[in-house]
Order: structure tokens, then sequence, then C-alpha cells
DNA sequence: GAAGGCACTTCTGTATACAAGCGCCCTGAA
DNA sequence: TTCAGGGCGCTTGTATACAGAAGTGCCTTC
């Protein structure tokens, strides 16, 4: 039992365990892109049997991580800049048409304040207090509205979709804070976004759908351009940006 | 061995046996919505072990057929008729952004042709010749023409969750075509479907890219007026509606 | 020297055994 | 009669063993 990854706290089950133990490892980078999976001695350097293991893998397959290999095996899927490009575009339309739907049929009240307490809190903790504004409570806010953006139109089966591409790794909405943060060029599209997010509130709750849907669509293009900035410039982000190790240069 | 299920054909693999047996019980309303699974008695009935079968389960449950119950096991996934309506909405959005996004780069003129020579093979098989008109035919004309579109924006990201959506029971292109090729009132709607076949490969071609997106978006929708017929109207649809008795009258 | 075939290794697919957890039922007491 | 506690059975989670298939390397033959 020498070499095992300690991974003790990380679930109640072993799927759980070998499920975060694998997507770490993937994200990392430690596994790179186009990597085969031996199941075999991942599931002894987890310290799990293979059941629990190829149970993960196929939900780490279903979650986009990972695809079948020609014949036989699974390895870990290989992003083109065109894949995260698309992906993101998709995120947008779909967080559009939750906007465009909440804004159609209507919104539950306390769900648009809400939205706006996390706007406020935004402007309060980011950027009236620059001096110890933290990175963190941007985070932890920005995806607080997100979250609420994703049950905004009241449709489970919406939410469900819009909550799964999210997971694609580098379309996520906060995929790109921490570089976003500590980059002065890039602090000012903070601004931007927090523009787009109080956009977003106003168009659904004015009703204005085809608006609603445009703003946030464009909110994730902002993402779009971050990643085209990091890949033109420099390759050494990969620390900021979890999942970018798996992206290929052409 | 008395009562196994015959499905000695159905793939090479258990798992692919097991996962095609189960969908086709749920499917086909022998397992209706809300039902607990039981993994042992399920995997004696198909005659596999527990293992392919719980692989199975987790590709169902991935599909959207099935959900994890409240405390164990898993449970036939129920799906009210606002989750009908939404996921073909949906799958017109879908469809729409893959329309546009093929409208805005462009797309290999082989593949138009291939849409063009499908819509006018509709129009050969299923409008001149009425009297001989097969739905068979239909049914695979329509579904090649759901392909290319598929296939349309040159994007695998794009693809990949428009097709997932697609086999979402309901929401599938093909869903209602059965029910629409036999009652008269129907009928008429094929017309409408092959208009918008046609708009959408001429927008798509002019680099129209927003009527594209609603060409397909409106699309989609004739399948939601359908499903709203039949749960008004009557309940003896199902054989003609695969998956139809998944849907809960809320 | 090259190509084809055979044997061996290695990995995955599947079956099965075992253990732990959850719920249900039964019993006893208030 | 009702509620609480304990035990039992059923079901799932996990480990492991085995078999079959795919790839690999060597040997033989042309």
């Amino acid at each position: 039992m020498a070499n095992r990854i300690s991974l003790a706290s990380s679930g109640s089950t072993q799927t759980q365990r070998g499920l975060t133990a694998l997507r770490d490892l993937i994200l990392g980078g430690t596994l790179a892109a186009g990597t085969r999976l031996y199941e075999e001695s991942l599931a002894r350097q987890f310290g799990i049997s293979r059941t629990p293991l190829r149970e993960a893998i196929g939900m780490l397959e279903h979650e986009g991580l990972l695809e079948r290999g020609t014949s036989r095996g699974h390895v870990v899927r290989k992003f083109s800049i065109a894949d995260v490009r698309d992906a993101i575009e998709l995120r947008g339309v779909l967080e559009g048409t939750v906007a465009r739907l909440a804004a159609e049929r209507g919104v539950n009240p306390s769900l648009l304040d809400e939205m706006n307490d996390v706007v406020v809190r935004i402007d309060r903790t980011v950027f009236e207090e620059i001096s110890n504004a933290d990175l963190d409570d941007y985070i932890e806010l920005n995806s607080q509205f997100h979250g609420c953006l994703h049950r905004m139109s009241g449709s489970e089966v919406l939410e469900r979709e819009v909550r799964r591409i999210s997971t694609l790794p580098l379309a996520s909405p906060s995929a790109f804070l921490d570089a976003q943060w500590s980059i002065p060029e890039f602090r000012s599209s903070l601004f931007t976004a927090q523009r787009h997010h109080r956009d977003l509130v106003e168009a659904v709750s004015r009703r204005e759908g085809s608006r609603a849907e445009h703003v946030a669509r464009e909110h994730a293009r902002l993402a779009l351009r971050n990643l085209e900035y990091f890949l033109d410039h420099q390759k050494k982000f990969n620390e900021k940006v979890p999942g970018l190790a798996l992206v290929s240069g052409n």
C-alpha cells in the first residue's frame, strides 16, 4: 500500500472517492489529454477495487472528460480551442434560453430580489472596497448569481442541461475568474460582467425576453475572449485556469 | 430459467443487451413512471448478472429515463407535460444554434446538397405518390434530414449535445411522426414541416443566421403542438407515441 | 529479409460472493 | 392503543475471480 493517493474523506462511497480522485487527476493535468486509462493500476492507486472505479469512469465519460478508446479502454478527452469556444457559446445559448423563458413566463419575485441582492453585494465587496477585495468572495457571489440564473426558468429540464454544460471544464462561469482577477488587463472585464448582471435582471423583470436572451449570450462570450487571450499570449496560466491543460494548441 | 425475456441478438455485450431491454421496458410502459427498479430481479429477468445491469442503469440515468431514488435504488423518471414541452423547446433552441452557427461559419456545400436531396426525396416519395406513400420511408428521410442538421455546425461539442437532447423520449424529431401520419387532422402539419425544411436549407446557404435559428425553433414547436393535441383530446395514443406513457397528466 | 501465423501477455467484460445499510415488522411497555 | 426499540430480511455497494478478446512479439517459412 505504498503510493496510495490520500482521499480518505472525499465522499461516502468508494465510487464517489474514485470519481473525485480521477477528476482531480485529469483537471490538474496529471493525466494529460489523450492518456489511456488502465483500470487495474488506477484502482490500486486509489485504493479501491475495479468495480467502483469503472462506475466513476462511466460518470466521467458522461461528464465529457473521458471518451471510449477506438478499440477498448478509455482515454482522457482532448479539447481543441474550437471545442472550448463552442462549449462557451453553448453555455451562453442555454443561459440565454433560461433567461428568455423566465422573462416570458414570469419569475418568482423573491428570486429576482435575491439576484438584485447578489449584484449589490458584488458592487460593495468587490468594487467599493477595492483595497481588501477578496477573490474568493467574488467567486462565491458570482456562482450564486449563476445559480439563481440557472433556476430562473422554473424548468427542471432546462436547469439540468444548463448545469450539465457548465460542468464542462472550461465552459464553467467561473473558469477564468482567477485569471481575470489577477491580470490587470482583465480587471475591466469584471465591470462589463457586472453591467451584464444588472441588465439581465432588469430585462427579465421587465419581461423583455429577447433582450434577456442576448445579454446572457454576450455575458458568456466574455469568457471566450479571456480564453483566446490566454491561449494567444502565453501558456503559463495552467495553474490559474483548471482544465486548461486539456486544450491542445490546434 | 423460466421467464427470461428473449433478447439474444440485441447487442454484442451484456451491457448493451441490458440497456436496450431496460429501455424498451420503460418506453413501452411496462415499467411505469415512478416504478422502483430492483437490480437482482431485473438482471435475472434479462438473463444477465447485476454488474452489466448496473452499468445499463447508469447509462439510462444519464440518458434521463431513470433517476436515483430518495434513499437508494433507481426509479423510472416521471415527466410532466411541462417537462416535455421544455425538452422540445430545448431541442428547438439547440437545433437553432446548430443552424445559426452553420450559417455564420459556412457549411460544406456537399452537406447542403445532401439536405436538398433529402427534401426533394421527401416531396417525391411522400407527397407526389400519396397513394402508396410509406410511413417508414418518411421516418427514414426525416431522420436523415435531422442527422444532417445535427452535423451542420461542424462542431462535435454541439452535435453531441443536440443528439443527447434528441434522445429524451418525447423530444425526438420523430416522436410524433406515426401519429401525424395516421391522423388526418395532422397530415397538414407534414406540409408545414417540409416548408421548414426548405427554408432552413435556404437560410443556411444564404448565410442568414438569425433566420435559420428561428426557423429551426419553430420547426421543433410543431412537435409541441402535436403533443398538446394528444394529451388534450385522448389518451389512447400510447402505442403510436413511444414514451407517452411516462407523461403524467398534471 | 520480409511476411504471416501462432502463442503469450495483458486488459476488459462479466459473474458471483460477501458485507453493510436501510427499512420494516414484531414485541414489549407506558 | 400507541410509541419505541431491536432484530431480521432484503437490497445495494464492493471486492474478487475467471474467461475471452485484443495487442505483441517471436518464430517459421517463403
